[in-house]
DNA sequence: CATGAATGAGCATTCATTCAT
DNA sequence: AATGAATGAATGCTCATTCAT
């Protein structure tokens, strides 16, 4: 027979009543920021309202109170996360780089976004296991990330005209590789670190990664 | 007193009597194939035991009687699919052609079995979802992919003699990249789609991608 | 198209819609009565928190709400059952009677208790059939049943002074006494009556076992 | 999320095939000993008839084989378990003695039997959790115990006649006493000496509360 | 006499969600 | 704006038992 594995949750409250915030946009900061947490960690149906309610400072109703429902919390947490990116990914600043350097820069920042924010790697990664039903309910992420082309398409076309680049570059294929290279890293970093016992995650690997991507993709463009 | 009842009515079963098959092989294949599916389609948590059973000639019981727990079947689902990529990885006798070509082989051999194995794909990409965590308890899957290294690493080896490649691949690197453009195509099909409305599924675009991939490979190996 | 169908008939619920009570304590105190009474008929692994709960003003789910799991549920119930004997222990100030009544009243009163309280027996006789399991993780029943044996020490003390009762009592052990020969009625009856045939529960007879237990207890406490 | 608890069963068999013993004695006597000990642990709900297989030479179909169900098998082992005490019982000679010595001897048998006994013990706990309903449907315990009353009759008898018992004694009153301080000490072992932190099975505690027992009941049978 | 494969009914537990205040 | 109490519908899993050979 087995002993009890779960403490009775006896009537007392644990948490001192939650000393109600009257600050909306704080609390629902505080309840995106952990719910972003959870997302990232287990995905959406690994994820558990009751955990997150449990990690904020406010209770569980709130939650429904702001964001309606699981669904919507995720919604929500999808959009932020998308727009950190694109937020940053403009600040570049690109076009006052000659193509190449631009188009370095824009693969390393890539890479080095993603490794530094593995949350929203495994938000889309997730979404995708998901069909991507979400973002397609969300026009406001699909706005957000036409112009993200526009970056590719201009370092494209300058080098092009400057003579440094083949002529047949497609924007939106470069962008994808440039995003798997990145993304590979990240998300699958468990699988492939257990299967080749190599350590990813060492400064000298990074660094190592970060000039063979930027190389790989900059050999390609180049004529 | 009640009048005699009349013999009951018996309604006809909707499963038309599970024939019980008496035959283990037969009985875990069909329920391995069943939960790859739903594993591949829901993560190990979206995945319901009973969505799995109701899809099998056999009942959900069966399932506990052969795999002993929802771990358990995803286990096997997850050491099955790696045990088919590699059984066919090591029939493709790239030994036999010059490096260049056994490369560019590889990768394209790559790039069409994860496209035409979403499942497998998706089983990966849930895997990383959960921090590799069956993986890890996997030593069967682990020593498999021991030998998908040396496949590059023979590549490069040849390569390098012959002239053609440079001297500083690094196989184990190499490999990831050719993983990272392959797998990108099919786990993150859903998000890259919708945000760029680009169908990537076309035989046109499948063949498109699966050049630049090659080329991209083979351009960063080359001298 | 089909014909509009008619609303649908609402079958009454058999249980008259359990209206929310809002009251934590009634609502915990209902399951502990019900849940009291289920251990102690099956047992442990006998109870079924199913039928627990639908002997309840409230729902199988309010359960594990306010108890956490069937181990917490046991627990407490296990844990209000010491309580009840104990409080009403203190109760009897033995202390303002002379040693001899004391010890008689004690006894009495412990054939008493627990021939009118077959609930608290058959839970300790479970709980030993559990290796005293749960016993061991509450403190509470542990430090409530400390005083317990004060009260049969101080009749031995008191005793012994007064020269009636000789020098050699254990307290310890006559406690023990006295909770086999009342303890023994309760648990065992079922199988006692049925194979010497005698009803253990006529007044007669009840009143007869009391006073040869009392005369038990007293000839072994005398001189 | 949590790792798997449980070890998947796969195909290949444990055992290597339980080698037909075609001893059918040998068998059930097998089964008999091993479900004996697992009712004993568990009480008869706790029990598990996949585990009491596991623990037999032979396999679970063999125990509805010889015994038809769980029901069956358990009221074999209580049948059994009974059998043996009174055999042994009967092997006492207690007619040899003076009554006042064979008192003495009858109740320091029962209190060593029932301590080197705890299965017995247990079982016939259990059997009262039960509400003695197997025990009701066997005739043979029932008949098998009858002569058992005999015993302390006789005694009784003799005693009066030679003048050292009272006249009003009652030998099922007197047998359920000593029954009664017998079967305390080991059915009730873990929550008493869990209260009141006293071991229970050193040689010496055990030899003393013989002691006592024997004392108590021969001060309350005596003049 | 013996067995591996198979199973229906039930069991403890969890989940996202809503009600009453 | 905020909340503790409450819940129906699953969800993974187990149990004693039987079938086909």
């Amino acid at each position: 027979m087995q002993a009890p594995a779960k403490p009775p949750r006896r009537v007392a409250p644990l948490k001192p009543a939650p000393s109600r915030t009257n600050d909306p946009e704080r609390t629902t900061a505080d309840i995106l920021e952990v719910a972003t947490r959870e997302f990232a960690d287990k995905g959406f149906t690994g994820a558990r309202i009751d955990e997150i309610a449990e990690s904020t400072r406010t209770s569980k109703r709130m939650i429904y109170y702001y964001f309606g429902s699981k669904e919507g919390l995720y919604l929500a947490v999808l959009e932020a996360a998308y727009q950190r990116v694109r937020s940053i990914e403009t600040a570049l600043h690109l076009d006052d780089l000659p193509p190449e350097e631009a188009l370095e820069k824009l693969v390393a920042f890539t890479y080095d976004y993603q490794l530094a924010n593995p949350d929203f790697v495994r938000l889309v990664a997730n979404e995708n296991m998901l069909h991507g039903q979400f973002l397609a309910q969300s026009d406001v992420i699909q706005e957000l990330n036409a112009p993200a082309i526009k970056t590719v398409q201009d370092i494209c076309t300058r080098g092009v005209r400057a003579g440094v680049f083949r002529r047949d570059l497609d924007p939106v294929d470069l962008h994808m590789s440039i995003s798997a290279l990145s993304f590979f890293n990240v998300a699958n970093r468990y699988t492939f670190s257990l299967i080749f016992k190599r350590g990813l995650d060492t400064p000298k690997a990074i660094a190592l990664r970060r000039d063979r991507i930027v190389e790989m993709v900059l050999r390609f463009a180049r004529k």
